[in-house]
DNA sequence: ACCTGAACACCGTTCAAGT
DNA sequence: ACCTGAACACCGTTCAAGT
Protein backbone atom coordinates (compact mmCIF):
# COMPACT_ATOMS: atom_id res chain seq x y z
CA UNK A 1 0.00 0.00 0.00
CA UNK A 2 2.67 2.60 1.07
CA UNK A 3 4.40 2.62 -2.27
CA UNK A 4 7.42 4.92 -1.26
CA UNK A 5 9.68 5.58 -5.00
CA UNK A 6 11.39 7.44 -1.78
CA UNK A 7 13.83 9.86 -3.13
CA UNK A 8 16.39 8.12 -1.04
CA UNK A 9 17.34 11.06 1.32
CA UNK A 10 20.82 10.62 2.95
CA UNK A 11 20.15 9.60 6.52
CA UNK A 12 21.88 12.34 8.48
CA UNK A 13 20.02 13.90 11.91
CA UNK A 14 19.16 17.03 10.13
CA UNK A 15 17.32 15.24 8.09
CA UNK A 16 15.57 13.28 10.60
CA UNK A 17 14.62 16.49 12.22
CA UNK A 18 13.31 18.18 8.84
CA UNK A 19 11.47 15.17 7.87
CA UNK A 20 9.77 15.01 11.97
CA UNK A 21 9.07 18.94 11.40
CA UNK A 22 7.14 17.73 8.14
CA UNK A 23 5.49 15.44 9.60
CA UNK A 24 3.81 17.39 12.66
CA UNK A 25 3.13 19.90 10.29
CA UNK A 26 0.77 18.04 8.38
CA UNK A 27 -0.24 15.62 11.15
CA UNK A 28 0.00 16.97 14.60
CA UNK A 29 3.37 16.29 16.78
CA UNK A 30 1.70 13.45 17.69
CA UNK A 31 2.82 11.90 14.56
CA UNK A 32 5.90 11.69 14.74
CA UNK A 33 7.29 8.28 16.09
CA UNK A 34 10.68 6.91 15.59
CA UNK A 35 9.41 4.09 13.64
CA UNK A 36 7.32 6.19 11.28
CA UNK A 37 10.60 8.20 10.36
CA UNK A 38 12.52 5.10 10.15
CA UNK A 39 9.62 4.07 7.93
CA UNK A 40 9.65 7.21 5.79
CA UNK A 41 14.01 6.32 5.14
CA UNK A 42 13.37 3.18 4.43
CA UNK A 43 15.54 2.31 7.37
CA UNK A 44 15.25 0.23 10.67
CA UNK A 45 14.09 1.85 13.62
CA UNK A 46 17.01 1.50 15.47
CA UNK A 47 18.99 3.10 12.76
CA UNK A 48 17.77 6.35 13.96
CA UNK A 49 19.45 6.03 17.26
CA UNK A 50 22.98 6.63 15.48
CA UNK A 51 22.17 9.92 14.48
CA UNK A 52 19.64 10.63 17.70
CA UNK A 53 20.15 9.75 21.31
CA UNK A 54 16.63 9.36 21.89
CA UNK A 55 13.19 10.41 21.40
CA UNK A 56 13.68 13.79 23.57
CA UNK A 57 17.04 14.55 21.72
CA UNK A 58 14.90 14.56 18.42
CA UNK A 59 12.35 16.77 20.17
CA UNK A 60 15.06 18.88 21.06
CA UNK A 61 16.63 19.43 18.66
CA UNK A 62 13.27 20.02 16.51
CA UNK A 63 13.08 22.96 18.83
CA UNK A 64 16.19 24.13 18.44
CA UNK A 65 15.75 24.43 14.21
CA UNK A 66 13.33 27.29 15.51
CA UNK A 67 16.12 29.91 17.11
CA UNK A 68 18.45 28.23 14.12
CA UNK A 69 16.49 29.69 11.49
CA UNK A 70 15.54 32.94 13.05
CA UNK A 71 15.90 35.63 10.66
CA UNK A 72 18.18 38.71 11.39
CA UNK A 73 16.88 40.94 13.84
CA UNK A 74 16.20 44.83 12.86
CA UNK A 75 17.67 45.72 16.36
CA UNK A 76 17.41 50.18 15.32
CA UNK A 77 14.74 51.98 16.83
CA UNK A 78 13.25 52.51 20.59
CA UNK A 79 14.13 49.67 22.89
CA UNK A 80 10.25 49.07 22.17
CA UNK A 81 10.86 48.65 18.77
CA UNK A 82 13.28 46.45 19.23
CA UNK A 83 11.51 44.39 21.26
CA UNK A 84 8.55 44.21 18.77
CA UNK A 85 11.58 43.06 16.13
CA UNK A 86 12.13 39.95 18.22
CA UNK A 87 8.40 39.25 18.85
CA UNK A 88 8.28 39.23 14.80
CA UNK A 89 11.71 36.74 14.41
CA UNK A 90 9.72 34.57 16.84
CA UNK A 91 6.82 34.84 14.81
CA UNK A 92 8.09 34.42 11.89
CA UNK A 93 10.32 31.27 12.59
CA UNK A 94 8.07 29.87 15.12
CA UNK A 95 5.28 30.46 12.11
CA UNK A 96 6.93 27.72 9.80
CA UNK A 97 6.20 24.73 11.93
CA UNK A 98 3.00 25.35 13.66
CA UNK A 99 2.90 21.99 14.71
CA UNK A 100 6.33 21.84 17.06
CA UNK A 101 6.44 25.75 17.47
CA UNK A 102 5.28 24.36 21.05
CA UNK A 103 8.66 22.44 21.19
CA UNK A 104 10.77 25.59 21.50
CA UNK A 105 10.03 27.14 24.69
CA UNK A 106 11.77 24.68 26.50
CA UNK A 107 14.88 25.09 24.58
CA UNK A 108 15.52 28.70 24.61
CA UNK A 109 18.12 28.70 27.17
CA UNK A 110 20.07 25.43 25.99
CA UNK A 111 20.78 26.75 22.62
CA UNK A 112 22.83 29.21 21.47
CA UNK A 113 21.04 31.15 19.13
CA UNK A 114 18.56 31.18 21.91
CA UNK A 115 20.65 32.11 24.66
CA UNK A 116 22.00 34.94 22.33
CA UNK A 117 18.56 36.16 21.59
CA UNK A 118 17.49 35.81 24.86
CA UNK A 119 20.72 37.99 25.87
CA UNK A 120 19.68 40.70 23.71
CA UNK A 121 16.14 40.54 24.44
CA UNK A 122 17.27 40.81 28.32
CA UNK A 123 19.92 43.88 28.05
CA UNK A 124 16.90 45.98 25.89
CA UNK A 125 14.25 45.25 28.80
CA UNK A 126 17.05 45.91 31.74
CA UNK A 127 17.96 48.92 29.83
CA UNK A 128 14.10 49.92 29.86
CA UNK A 129 14.18 50.33 33.54
CA UNK A 130 12.67 46.62 34.06
CA UNK A 131 14.22 44.70 36.99
CA UNK A 132 16.27 41.50 36.36
CA UNK A 133 13.21 39.76 37.47
CA UNK A 134 10.79 41.86 35.74
CA UNK A 135 13.28 41.50 32.48
CA UNK A 136 13.02 37.68 33.24
CA UNK A 137 9.05 37.52 33.39
CA UNK A 138 8.76 39.68 29.98
CA UNK A 139 11.26 37.88 27.95
CA UNK A 140 9.73 34.61 28.76
CA UNK A 141 6.33 36.16 28.04
CA UNK A 142 7.51 37.43 24.91
CA UNK A 143 8.90 33.97 23.53
CA UNK A 144 5.57 32.18 25.22
CA UNK A 145 3.20 34.78 23.46
CA UNK A 146 4.56 33.80 19.95
CA UNK A 147 4.64 30.56 20.78
CA UNK A 148 0.77 30.80 21.10
CA UNK A 149 0.14 33.34 18.65
CA UNK A 150 1.10 30.56 15.81
CA UNK A 151 -0.63 27.41 17.65
CA UNK A 152 -3.57 29.00 18.96
CA UNK A 153 -4.51 30.99 15.42
CA UNK A 154 -8.28 30.68 14.94
CA UNK A 155 -8.62 27.88 12.56
CA UNK A 156 -4.90 26.43 13.29
CA UNK A 157 -6.02 23.75 14.38
CA UNK A 158 -2.46 22.42 14.77
CA UNK A 159 -2.82 18.83 16.65
CA UNK A 160 -5.44 17.36 14.54
CA UNK A 161 -3.87 16.26 10.85
CA UNK A 162 -4.43 18.26 8.23
CA UNK A 163 -6.89 16.56 6.23
CA UNK A 164 -9.47 16.71 8.75
CA UNK A 165 -8.84 20.77 10.02
CA UNK A 166 -11.82 21.50 8.18
CA UNK A 167 -14.45 19.10 9.34
CA UNK A 168 -13.41 19.75 13.11
CA UNK A 169 -13.81 23.64 11.99
CA UNK A 170 -17.22 23.37 10.94
CA UNK A 171 -18.50 21.53 13.74
CA UNK A 172 -16.88 23.84 16.26
CA UNK A 173 -18.71 26.60 14.66
CA UNK A 174 -21.94 24.44 13.89
CA UNK A 175 -22.06 23.71 17.96
CA UNK A 176 -21.73 27.25 18.74
CA UNK A 177 -24.18 28.90 16.29
CA UNK A 178 -26.73 25.98 17.73
CA UNK A 179 -26.50 27.78 21.09
CA UNK A 180 -29.41 29.43 22.02
CA UNK A 181 -28.75 33.85 20.76
CA UNK A 182 -30.84 34.72 24.40
CA UNK A 183 -28.28 33.13 26.85
CA UNK A 184 -24.93 33.40 24.29
CA UNK A 185 -25.33 36.43 22.09
CA UNK A 186 -22.01 37.53 21.55
CA UNK A 187 -20.42 34.12 21.15
CA UNK A 188 -23.14 33.79 18.35
CA UNK A 189 -22.08 37.14 17.11
CA UNK A 190 -18.11 36.17 17.07
CA UNK A 191 -18.54 32.47 15.69
CA UNK A 192 -16.75 33.10 12.81
CA UNK A 193 -14.06 35.18 13.91
CA UNK A 194 -14.14 32.22 16.98
CA UNK A 195 -13.61 29.72 14.87
CA UNK A 196 -11.31 31.01 11.22
CA UNK A 197 -9.17 33.34 10.69
CA UNK A 198 -9.04 35.49 7.90
CA UNK A 199 -6.42 37.96 7.67
CA UNK A 200 -3.36 35.84 9.02
CA UNK A 201 -1.02 39.38 9.31
CA UNK A 202 -3.80 41.66 10.82
CA UNK A 203 -4.11 39.07 13.29
CA UNK A 204 -0.16 38.37 14.11
CA UNK A 205 0.04 42.24 13.91
CA UNK A 206 -2.94 42.63 16.40
CA UNK A 207 -0.98 39.85 18.78
CA UNK A 208 2.39 41.18 18.85
CA UNK A 209 0.60 45.57 19.20
CA UNK A 210 -1.14 43.91 22.54
CA UNK A 211 2.30 42.12 24.06
CA UNK A 212 4.45 45.36 22.96
CA UNK A 213 1.67 47.33 24.24
CA UNK A 214 1.32 46.16 27.49
CA UNK A 215 4.88 46.08 28.07
CA UNK A 216 4.98 49.80 27.23
CA UNK A 217 2.40 50.36 29.75
CA UNK A 218 4.01 48.81 32.66
CA UNK A 219 7.25 50.57 31.75
CA UNK A 220 5.76 53.84 32.03
CA UNK A 221 3.73 53.31 35.10
CA UNK A 222 6.85 51.84 36.52
CA UNK A 223 8.90 54.59 35.55
CA UNK A 224 5.77 56.83 37.47
CA UNK A 225 6.48 54.81 40.78
CA UNK A 226 10.35 55.41 40.47
CA UNK A 227 10.39 58.95 40.26
CA UNK A 228 7.49 59.29 43.19
CA UNK A 229 10.16 57.30 45.55
CA UNK B 1 6.79 -3.72 45.11
CA UNK B 2 3.91 -1.72 44.77
CA UNK B 3 1.74 -2.47 48.19
CA UNK B 4 -0.88 -1.38 46.96
CA UNK B 5 -3.12 -0.79 50.36
CA UNK B 6 -5.66 1.04 48.06
CA UNK B 7 -8.36 3.01 49.59
CA UNK B 8 -10.45 1.27 47.22
CA UNK B 9 -11.80 4.58 45.33
CA UNK B 10 -14.75 3.83 43.50
CA UNK B 11 -14.49 3.49 39.98
CA UNK B 12 -16.60 6.54 38.49
CA UNK B 13 -15.95 8.82 36.15
CA UNK B 14 -14.99 11.51 38.22
CA UNK B 15 -12.86 9.42 40.19
CA UNK B 16 -10.99 8.83 37.56
CA UNK B 17 -10.79 12.36 35.91
CA UNK B 18 -9.54 13.51 39.46
CA UNK B 19 -6.64 10.24 39.61
CA UNK B 20 -5.49 11.58 36.44
CA UNK B 21 -4.76 15.23 37.24
CA UNK B 22 -3.00 14.05 40.52
CA UNK B 23 -1.29 11.70 38.49
CA UNK B 24 -0.05 14.43 36.07
CA UNK B 25 0.33 16.96 39.21
CA UNK B 26 3.37 14.85 40.04
CA UNK B 27 4.77 13.15 37.22
CA UNK B 28 3.77 15.47 34.67
CA UNK B 29 0.88 14.58 31.70
CA UNK B 30 2.40 11.75 29.99
CA UNK B 31 2.22 9.73 32.46
CA UNK B 32 -1.22 9.34 32.63
CA UNK B 33 -1.99 6.12 31.01
CA UNK B 34 -5.21 4.34 30.71
CA UNK B 35 -3.41 1.81 31.86
CA UNK B 36 -1.30 3.10 34.55
CA UNK B 37 -4.86 4.30 35.96
CA UNK B 38 -6.25 0.84 36.17
CA UNK B 39 -3.35 -0.18 38.36
CA UNK B 40 -4.63 2.61 40.88
CA UNK B 41 -7.88 1.39 41.08
CA UNK B 42 -6.97 -2.06 41.18
CA UNK B 43 -8.83 -2.69 38.09
CA UNK B 44 -8.30 -4.11 34.50
CA UNK B 45 -7.27 -1.50 32.08
CA UNK B 46 -10.92 -2.23 30.07
CA UNK B 47 -12.89 -1.93 33.26
CA UNK B 48 -11.71 2.31 32.20
CA UNK B 49 -13.78 2.08 29.01
CA UNK B 50 -16.82 1.69 30.59
CA UNK B 51 -16.88 4.73 32.17
CA UNK B 52 -14.57 6.90 29.34
CA UNK B 53 -14.90 6.49 25.55
CA UNK B 54 -10.96 6.96 24.82
CA UNK B 55 -7.61 8.47 26.24
CA UNK B 56 -9.01 11.61 23.95
CA UNK B 57 -12.23 12.17 26.02
CA UNK B 58 -10.10 11.20 29.52
CA UNK B 59 -8.11 14.81 28.30
CA UNK B 60 -11.13 16.13 27.61
CA UNK B 61 -12.35 15.20 30.98
CA UNK B 62 -9.59 16.69 32.95
CA UNK B 63 -9.38 20.05 30.65
CA UNK B 64 -13.48 20.23 31.57
CA UNK B 65 -12.52 20.46 35.55
CA UNK B 66 -10.86 23.69 35.36
CA UNK B 67 -14.03 25.39 34.44
CA UNK B 68 -16.18 23.85 35.98
CA UNK B 69 -14.40 24.37 39.17
CA UNK B 70 -13.80 27.83 38.40
CA UNK B 71 -14.02 30.45 41.29
CA UNK B 72 -17.10 33.00 41.65
CA UNK B 73 -16.49 36.02 39.34
CA UNK B 74 -16.72 39.35 40.86
CA UNK B 75 -18.18 41.12 38.31
CA UNK B 76 -18.23 44.88 39.58
CA UNK B 77 -16.59 47.86 38.56
CA UNK B 78 -15.22 48.53 34.32
CA UNK B 79 -14.93 46.31 31.91
CA UNK B 80 -11.00 46.05 32.29
CA UNK B 81 -11.54 45.48 36.24
CA UNK B 82 -14.07 42.24 34.98
CA UNK B 83 -11.45 41.21 32.87
CA UNK B 84 -9.13 41.12 35.38
CA UNK B 85 -11.33 38.99 37.51
CA UNK B 86 -11.82 36.51 34.66
CA UNK B 87 -7.91 36.54 34.26
CA UNK B 88 -7.53 35.92 38.59
CA UNK B 89 -10.35 33.13 37.88
CA UNK B 90 -8.52 31.09 35.50
CA UNK B 91 -4.90 31.69 37.13
CA UNK B 92 -6.72 30.46 40.11
CA UNK B 93 -8.46 27.11 38.65
CA UNK B 94 -5.33 26.09 36.36
CA UNK B 95 -3.13 26.49 38.99
CA UNK B 96 -4.49 23.51 41.00
CA UNK B 97 -3.40 21.46 38.87
CA UNK B 98 -0.62 23.30 36.55
CA UNK B 99 0.48 19.77 34.83
CA UNK B 100 -2.69 19.45 33.30
CA UNK B 101 -3.29 23.43 32.68
CA UNK B 102 -2.52 23.25 28.83
CA UNK B 103 -5.67 20.50 28.58
CA UNK B 104 -7.72 23.15 28.76
CA UNK B 105 -7.19 25.50 26.23
CA UNK B 106 -9.37 23.08 23.84
CA UNK B 107 -12.44 22.29 25.87
CA UNK B 108 -13.29 26.36 26.31
CA UNK B 109 -16.12 26.05 23.49
CA UNK B 110 -17.02 22.73 24.38
CA UNK B 111 -17.49 23.14 27.85
CA UNK B 112 -20.69 24.41 29.29
CA UNK B 113 -18.86 26.45 32.05
CA UNK B 114 -16.16 27.77 29.75
CA UNK B 115 -18.62 28.73 26.62
CA UNK B 116 -20.30 30.82 29.69
CA UNK B 117 -16.82 32.30 30.86
CA UNK B 118 -16.18 33.46 26.39
CA UNK B 119 -19.59 34.71 26.63
CA UNK B 120 -19.14 37.21 29.58
CA UNK B 121 -15.49 37.99 28.07
CA UNK B 122 -16.62 38.70 24.73
CA UNK B 123 -19.63 41.03 26.10
CA UNK B 124 -16.91 42.95 28.57
CA UNK B 125 -14.64 43.63 25.83
CA UNK B 126 -17.31 44.16 22.65
CA UNK B 127 -18.96 46.65 25.36
CA UNK B 128 -15.53 48.15 25.69
CA UNK B 129 -15.50 48.82 22.14
CA UNK B 130 -13.74 45.94 20.90
CA UNK B 131 -14.67 44.47 17.21
CA UNK B 132 -15.93 41.07 17.58
CA UNK B 133 -12.49 39.92 15.93
CA UNK B 134 -10.24 41.67 18.23
CA UNK B 135 -12.63 40.66 20.82
CA UNK B 136 -12.25 37.10 20.18
CA UNK B 137 -8.60 37.79 19.85
CA UNK B 138 -8.59 38.81 23.25
CA UNK B 139 -10.56 36.47 24.62
CA UNK B 140 -8.56 33.41 23.26
CA UNK B 141 -5.19 34.97 24.43
CA UNK B 142 -6.44 35.86 27.83
CA UNK B 143 -6.83 32.49 28.23
CA UNK B 144 -3.73 31.02 26.94
CA UNK B 145 -1.52 34.07 28.75
CA UNK B 146 -3.69 32.07 31.77
CA UNK B 147 -2.56 28.79 30.78
CA UNK B 148 1.25 30.33 30.04
CA UNK B 149 1.46 31.84 33.24
CA UNK B 150 0.70 28.53 35.34
CA UNK B 151 2.72 26.39 33.15
CA UNK B 152 5.76 28.33 32.62
CA UNK B 153 6.19 29.82 35.93
CA UNK B 154 10.06 29.62 36.30
CA UNK B 155 11.01 26.80 38.13
CA UNK B 156 7.03 25.00 37.40
CA UNK B 157 8.73 22.01 35.03
CA UNK B 158 5.48 20.78 34.55
CA UNK B 159 6.94 18.07 32.35
CA UNK B 160 9.27 16.10 34.35
CA UNK B 161 8.54 14.82 37.55
CA UNK B 162 8.02 16.49 40.60
CA UNK B 163 11.35 14.62 42.39
CA UNK B 164 13.58 15.37 39.44
CA UNK B 165 12.53 19.03 38.93
CA UNK B 166 15.72 20.64 41.70
CA UNK B 167 18.37 18.35 39.99
CA UNK B 168 16.83 19.98 36.53
CA UNK B 169 16.15 23.29 37.51
CA UNK B 170 20.06 23.60 39.31
CA UNK B 171 21.52 21.87 36.51
CA UNK B 172 19.93 24.76 33.80
CA UNK B 173 20.85 27.45 36.45
CA UNK B 174 24.44 26.26 36.07
CA UNK B 175 24.74 25.99 32.35
CA UNK B 176 23.64 29.50 32.48
CA UNK B 177 26.20 31.28 35.34
CA UNK B 178 28.83 28.69 33.15
CA UNK B 179 28.34 31.12 30.19
CA UNK B 180 31.15 33.76 29.39
CA UNK B 181 29.97 37.07 31.29
CA UNK B 182 31.19 39.32 28.86
CA UNK B 183 28.98 38.02 25.92
CA UNK B 184 26.28 37.10 28.53
CA UNK B 185 25.99 39.78 31.16
CA UNK B 186 22.51 39.99 31.57
CA UNK B 187 21.95 36.42 30.98
CA UNK B 188 24.45 35.74 33.73
CA UNK B 189 22.42 38.53 35.93
CA UNK B 190 19.36 36.85 35.24
CA UNK B 191 19.60 33.47 36.02
CA UNK B 192 18.09 33.30 39.21
CA UNK B 193 15.11 35.41 38.15
CA UNK B 194 14.73 32.45 35.01
CA UNK B 195 15.37 29.46 36.81
CA UNK B 196 12.93 30.25 39.98
CA UNK B 197 10.37 32.32 41.27
CA UNK B 198 10.31 33.43 44.86
CA UNK B 199 7.46 35.21 45.06
CA UNK B 200 4.56 32.82 43.07
CA UNK B 201 1.80 35.87 44.10
CA UNK B 202 4.11 38.55 42.46
CA UNK B 203 4.48 36.84 39.34
CA UNK B 204 1.16 36.09 38.75
CA UNK B 205 0.11 39.49 39.69
CA UNK B 206 2.62 40.96 36.93
CA UNK B 207 1.96 38.76 34.38
CA UNK B 208 -2.08 39.42 34.94
CA UNK B 209 -1.43 43.21 35.22
CA UNK B 210 1.04 42.69 31.84
CA UNK B 211 -1.85 41.65 30.08
CA UNK B 212 -4.63 44.11 30.81
CA UNK B 213 -1.82 47.16 30.57
CA UNK B 214 -1.97 45.76 26.74
CA UNK B 215 -5.45 45.47 26.96
CA UNK B 216 -6.53 48.71 28.25
CA UNK B 217 -3.66 50.40 26.00
CA UNK B 218 -5.02 48.89 22.56
CA UNK B 219 -8.10 50.39 23.65
CA UNK B 220 -7.16 53.48 24.29
CA UNK B 221 -5.69 53.86 20.81
CA UNK B 222 -8.56 52.26 18.77
CA UNK B 223 -10.86 54.59 20.89
CA UNK B 224 -8.84 57.10 19.74
CA UNK B 225 -8.75 56.19 16.25
CA UNK B 226 -12.43 55.84 15.87
CA UNK B 227 -12.73 59.27 17.11
CA UNK B 228 -10.49 61.00 14.21
CA UNK B 229 -12.45 58.90 11.75
C1' DA C 1 -24.85 -2.13 34.44
C1' DC C 2 -20.20 -3.05 35.08
C1' DC C 3 -16.03 -5.68 34.60
C1' DT C 4 -12.59 -9.38 32.72
C1' DG C 5 -9.51 -12.17 29.24
C1' DA C 6 -7.37 -12.59 25.30
C1' DA C 7 -5.64 -10.50 21.40
C1' DC C 8 -3.91 -6.82 18.07
C1' DA C 9 -1.32 -3.19 16.30
C1' DC C 10 1.29 0.03 17.79
C1' DC C 11 5.20 2.49 20.78
C1' DG C 12 10.53 3.55 22.57
C1' DT C 13 14.70 1.35 23.59
C1' DT C 14 18.74 -2.06 24.59
C1' DC C 15 22.13 -5.03 23.19
C1' DA C 16 24.75 -7.91 20.44
C1' DA C 17 25.96 -8.51 15.97
C1' DG C 18 26.96 -7.46 11.21
C1' DT C 19 29.58 -4.58 7.24
C1' DA D 1 31.28 4.66 11.22
C1' DC D 2 26.83 3.19 10.33
C1' DC D 3 23.12 -0.11 10.22
C1' DT D 4 20.34 -4.60 11.29
C1' DG D 5 17.81 -8.48 14.09
C1' DA D 6 15.82 -10.00 17.83
C1' DA D 7 13.84 -9.01 22.03
C1' DC D 8 11.61 -6.38 26.00
C1' DA D 9 8.48 -3.62 28.38
C1' DC D 10 5.38 -0.62 27.51
C1' DC D 11 1.11 1.73 25.00
C1' DG D 12 -4.38 2.28 23.38
C1' DT D 13 -8.16 -0.31 21.90
C1' DT D 14 -11.63 -4.07 20.19
C1' DC D 15 -14.51 -7.75 20.93
C1' DA D 16 -16.59 -11.49 23.02
C1' DA D 17 -17.59 -13.13 27.30
C1' DG D 18 -18.63 -13.21 32.13
C1' DT D 19 -21.62 -11.59 36.54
Amino acid sequence: MITKTAPRVELTRDAIVGRALAIADVEGSDAVTIRRLAQEFDVTPMALYWHVKNKDELLAAMGDRFYEELPELDQSGSWSDRLRAVMEALVGSLGNHPGSAHLAAHRVLANEAGQQLTETTLGMLRSAGFSATQASDIARSALQSAVMLVTQMAGAEVAVAADERDAVLRAKRAAITALPVERFPNLVACADALTGCDDEAAYYAFGVDLFIAGVERLNASTKRQNRKT
